[in-house]
RNA sequence: GCGAGAGUGGCGGAAUGGCAGACGCGCUGGACUUAGGAUCCAGUCCGCCUUUGGCGGAUGGGGGUUCAAGUCCCCCCUCUCGCACCA
């Protein structure tokens, strides 16, 4: 450890000074400017990683540069305390999941606390808490109230290792978001926000989110998957009914030569009752029963389907079609039923040309005569119609709008959006999560909990197993009840609400966390409310972040709040990755079972320096932020965490790096160390137009003030500002106190005004010891009282510049001006400079390029 | 397949259309030292020369616009992420 820099002793002191004189507590001040900040709250798995680090990093920096320029900051934190890992370390180490919750935050609030966090800890929020999950229950019951809530039975995502229900955005490419095994279907009734409802402002009002990073909206757009189309309506031949398909092609209505229904759809079976086609329709659906869903409609699973014996009538071109069933039909789009065009779309003509099924073109691209019985592959493009009756010769985009006019003339369809978003599903099979406040009456059926019986707390005496159902379904005390509306006895239900639901209005609560009349104080929350800026990972780009901007939606539509969108900022972090090693024998390996010549410990065979990876504890790369604290402390671990990538990048950990940065932070000292009795003694005032010796560094230490404020504040560049900083302190390091006697004063001024301000512009990235060494410097107070410097731009501007020389683009000289040179000048002083009068050699100057104070590049073309 | 982002020294990464490689890591040499894995100083893209100093080349590849391109436009390659039979 460098001598000096005592970082365990500087951090301990100067955290304990921040928590007995609360100094970030935020309280309403409306004649200032306000600033919500806010991380995304982490889930109480045990300690922190760094991620946590990382993110909270970012977040810090802000919180506390944006104090220092003047703004009334909220800065809060909390714990996103449902879930399932509670209920697996329950039945792991037979503790109770409020118990092994309690612990992990308790513990990890200490750790956040060693970070050095400036959160306002009055505010802290645990979702788990009933004075929190019972606000969730009420919006529940109020969304209920107004129809937003419903219960449906449906196929929803099961997975078996976690025995619960998953959302559509919790299953990841046919498998668990959290844990990564499968999942399967499963027809069970569950609790529905109506979500769809919002679907278009969700979508149209991304537009107004112009601080949110555009991947991120894309996603969601997609998530949301608006299509703009018309259903039309197909009789059925021979019998009654009619079946309604879903297309956003009706241009290509002429084309449509068959139907095909999911093998869902409630028509399906009934359709082919009576006719030879029964038994094998009966068969197929069964099996597409059976088979995995999510695997069957995988877009490289073979197309397979059934006649159903069947037809209907195009409804345009009048004629018999055959009604099919296939395996790539969708019963949850739409509606569940295709009019198949096999000419203009690329799925009906593989399955056209697999069951040997007619072929028509309905639109040809225009400029070339495809010859519809050789047709390669489908035509899905713009272009003309053709067989297509009146139509026939009309672009493709035009006859849309004609075709959609004309079926809602003659009354055989209608415009209509689909959205490919469905309802959010939030009811789970599990113990740790808000109880849903419901309870069901064989009278009175469906009933919702009183809003004065609320909460509905969750029963701490319980059994907690994997298997077999709810684990509340067995505590009597907990399901029995009187119904609240005829006083019979009836059951509670015992699903509790997806976690996903406490974070998606955590960041209200925070404005008043403690209010017991309702989960938000009206003038609290229009107070802070929108949050002005969101951190967090891009694996909430749909998830988290669409559920949040749902909900702020209906609180605003319940009249609680005036936003219609929770978060006017968002940054999106990268992963905290690093490189894995990797034993033939002995996969992962740790890079203490590494020995230095690149070999397992273990086996001896060389291990492979694999690939740079996101830290995870399977691939053996982690770095624990508790050894980071312990070998450099707090301040280290943030300035490499800023200082190593921008934040919204992938970070790649260098323990070299950590070094580094912790010799820069020994820099600091020294500087000031080696001069602590010089500064601290009083400073003669000294304007800067007299610094003659001092003069360069003090102006480096505007430039510095500027080049870090417009970092910070314009994208967040904090490894740019951190290296404007060390440029600075490379400058002070180089600069000589002691001169002559003569300017022994200005220097001592430059010198001390050169290290206060790259303190103050240091103390959000290091807060420990910038303050420490702040007061060393004899102030008192914090530093966070100090105003953020200010530069003059007068100052900042050197008073001579260095004009760049170029002929036909190339450098051939530099010249020194006065910064007032104007372009005349500039051109003249080039033009005569010797170097370039040697190239020139009396060749015609054909133009004279001046870019004022920086260059002049003279044309003349041609061979040198 | 569709969509988004990225590709710059040995490495992480800098560069409002105006000197490519700031800052850091690593490395090389030197100083101070009993010692150095501390600290300080110098050097560090590649090639060439007449070696003080010059010259040429270089930002995944190829074209283009421009006095001037890492940056703007077109085509291609590679990687990462997201969505994926959504009618």
């Amino acid at each position: 450890m460098a001598r000096g820099y005592d970082f365990q002793a500087i951090e301990a002191k100067w955290q304990r000074v921040w928590e007995e004189s609360g100094a970030f507590a935020a309280t309403e001040e409306p004649e200032r400017r306000k600033f919500y900040l806010l991380e995304m709250y982490p889930y109480p798995s045990g300690r922190i990683h760094m991620g946590h680090v990382r993110n909270y990093a970012i977040g810090d920096v802000l919180a506390r540069f944006l104090r220092m320029r003047g703004y009334n900051v909220l800065h809060p934190m909390g714990w996103d305390s449902f879930g399932l890992p509670a209920e697996n370390a329950a039945i792991e180490h037979h503790t109770h999941p409020a118990k092994w919750t309690n612990d992990n935050i308790a513990y990890m609030r200490t750790q956040l606390k060693r970070m050095g966090f400036s959160y306002d800890w009055q505010r802290e929020i645990t979702c788990s808490d009933p004075a929190y999950y019972r606000w969730g229950q009420w919006l529940f019951l109020k969304l209920y109230e107004k129809g937003l809530v419903y219960k449906k039975s449906s196929a929803v995502n099961w997975c078996e290792v976690c025995q619960t229900v998953l959302a559509n955005e919790q299953v990841e490419g046919g498998l668990c978001w959290r844990d990564g095994t499968s999942v399967v279907q499963k027809e069970l009734p569950g609790w529905f926000f109506r979500i769809t409802a919002y679907a278009e402002e969700l979508l149209s009002s991304l537009d107004n989110l112009s601080g949110w990073p555009e991947p991120v909206k894309v996603m969601q757009r997609n998530w949301i998957g608006k299509s703009v189309g018309a259903e039309v309506c197909f009789p059925l031949a021979d019998r009654e009914g009619a079946l309604t398909i879903f297309t956003t092609r009706q241009d290509t209505l002429f084309g449509a030569t068959f139907m095909v229904l999911a093998p869902e759809h409630p028509h399906a079976l009934a359709l082919a009752q009576g006719t030879s086609q029964e038994q094998q329709v009966r068969a197929f659906i069964e099996r597409m029963s059976r088979e995995d869903r999510l695997q069957r409609t995988a877009a490289d699973v073979d197309k397979a389907g059934v006649f159903t014996g069947a037809y209907a009538i195009n409804p345009l071109t009048r004629e018999r079609i055959p009604v099919w069933i296939g395996n790539f039909v969708l019963l949850e789009y739409g509606t569940g039923a295709i009019m198949a065009v096999p000419s203009n779309d690329q799925r009906d003509f593989e399955f056209a040309q697999k069951y040997g099924l007619p072929i028509r073109l309905a639109v040809k691209p225009v400029d070339v005569d495809p010859d519809e019985r050789h047709l390669q592959q489908a035509y899905e493009g713009e272009g003309v119609l053709v067989n297509s009756g009146p139509f026939t010769g009309m672009a493709s985009q035009q006859a849309r709008e004609a075709i959609a006019d004309f079926l809602e003339r003659e009354a055989i369809g209608k415009r209509t959006v689909n959205y490919r978003l469905r309802d959010w599903g939030i009811s789970r099979q599990r113990y740790w999560g808000n109880p849903i406040p419901i309870i069901y009456c064989d009278g009175c059926k469906t009933v919702p909990v009183p809003y004065r019986d609320l909460p509905v707390i969750l029963p701490q005496n319980i059994q907690i197993t994997i298997k077999g159902g709810s684990p509340l379904q067995k505590v009597a005390e907990f399901t029995d009840v009187l119904c609240p509306r005829c006083g019979a006895p009836a059951r509670r239900e015992t699903d509790t609400m997806d976690t996903f639901v406490d974070s998606s209005w955590y960041f209200l609560r925070f404005t008043s966390p403690k209010d017991e009349d309702g989960p938000v104080t009206p003038a609290h929350v229009n107070y802070w409310m929108p949050v002005d800026q969101y951190i967090g990972g891009i694996e909430h780009a749909v998830l988290h972040l669409l559920y949040a901007r749902f909900f702020t939606k209906t609180v605003r539509d319940l009249g609680m709040i005036a936003v219609d969108e929770p978060f006017r900022r968002l940054l999106t972090q990268g992963m905290v990755c690093k490189e894995t090693h990797r034993c033939p024998e002995h996969g992962f390996r740790l890079p203490e079972e590494v020995d230095a010549s690149s070999c397992c410990r273990t086996c001896g065979r060389p291990v492979q320096i694999g690939r740079i990876e996101k830290m995870s504890k399977s691939k053996k790369n982690v770095v624990d932020p508790e050894d980071l604290l312990a070998q450099y402390g707090a301040d280290t671990a943030r300035l490499f965490c800023l200082f190593a990538a921008p934040p919204e990048r992938d970070l790649e950990w260098s323990d070299q790096g950590v070094e580094g940065s912790f010799r820069f932070l020994c820099r600091i000292v020294r500087l000031i160390e080696d001069q602590e009795e010089l500064l601290k003694g009083p400073n003669p005032s000294i304007p800067f137009q007299k610094l003659i010796a001092g003069r360069a560094l003090y102006r480096k230490a505007q430039q510095t003030i500027r080049r870090v404020t417009e970092d910070i504040e314009d994208d967040f560049h904090f490894n740019t500002a951190i290296s404007a900083l060390m440029e600075l302190a490379n400058e002070i390091g180089r600069f000589e106190l002691v001169g002559s006697a003569d300017d022994a004063d200005e220097r001592r001024v430059a010198y001390s005004y050169a290290v206060e301000t790259l303190l103050l512009l240091l103390s959000p990235f290091a807060p420990h010891l910038c303050e420490e060494l702040w007061e060393r410097l004899g102030h008192d107070g914090s530093i966070f009282q100090a105003p953020w410097p200010s530069y003059d731009p007068a100052i900042i501007t050197a008073e001579e510049i260095v004009v760049v020389v170029q002929i036909d683009g190339k450098v051939r000289s530099r010249l020194v001006m006065p910064a007032d040179a104007d372009d005349t000048a500039m051109r003249g002083a080039a033009l005569a400079d010797e170097r370039v009068k040697g190239w020139l050699e009396d060749r015609p100057i054909r133009k004279v390029v001046v870019v004022p104070k920086k260059l002049v590049n003279i044309v003349i073309g041609g061979v040198r």
